[in-house]
DNA sequence: CTTGACCTTCCAGTAGCTGGAGGAATTAAG
DNA sequence: CTTAATTCCTCCAGCTACTGGAAGGTCAAG
């Protein structure tokens, strides 16, 4: 399977696919003689595995060790709930952040009248 | 005052605030004869002025926006609602990404027993 | 007069791609 | 069999919003 072919059944751009090769994340399985990538089942696998790593937010350098974990059998579960939970805990903080921004700019968004006049509760809550 | 005074009463560093001043966003007043940058009233009010704006998750292109408004007498107020509604609706959708986020991975950790052995709820849902 | 803290500019790097140039290879059409 | 379109390659640049560091000028204190 050439580039194309893998990152349409992957769900990646051709140029992610790429990148993640250059950066030794998931290599192509081989080259052809004119030097194309070609991927076999278990890179396309390996792709995929990034691919819904990466939909969690984990960074490549952590979607590195999950995948790394993922091809070790004799990993820990321990290990992944580990990085896991570090994400989780992130997501929770990120949430706790969002919050407390969406209450105040709500607050002066429905404040602000939005019409021809100059006087506005979020320009003065910044100034 | 100096640079590093201005950061100090601002509270950003050195480093951004002279970075503001690069790209244009909030230029020192004046410079010293040896080329020191000198911040007066005013642009220590419109640094504190961006400093919130980025605090709200507004990006340099919309602090800029922002900031012309704030100096300009004949704004409407709709010109800022309009700016900071985008934003507002941008926080919402995020928070939806995480909370389904959440509720995903949540799942996951929680049946994931974390023990030394290789079976793992996390690493079968992402393979 | 020297020392140390500050200031300047410029260059490079961060994360995770994305776009594009220039050139080789493959494929489809005529 | 030639041509044109598509796909592939590598390499370089750019995105956001800074941050770190080098090389060198400036300033106040002792």
């Amino acid at each position: 399977m050439n580039i194309s072919a893998a990152s349409k059944l992957v769900g990646l751009p051709v140029k992610t696919v790429r990148y993640y090769s250059e950066i030794g994340l998931v290599e192509a399985s081989s080259r052809s003689d004119a030097g194309y990538r070609i991927y076999n089942d278990m890179a396309v696998r390996k792709l995929m595995f990034i691919r819904r790593s990466r939909s969690f937010g984990f960074t490549i350098e952590e979607c590195r060790e999950l995948l790394s974990l993922y091809q070790d059998q004799g990993r820990s579960s321990a290990q992944v709930k580990l990085i896991a939970s570090k994400r989780l805990a992130e997501i929770e903080i990120k949430q706790l952040e969002l919050q407390s921004l969406h209450k105040e700019l709500a607050h002066l968004v429905k404040a602000c009248r939005g019409d021809h006049r100059p006087d506005c509760p979020i320009i003065d809550y910044l100034g």
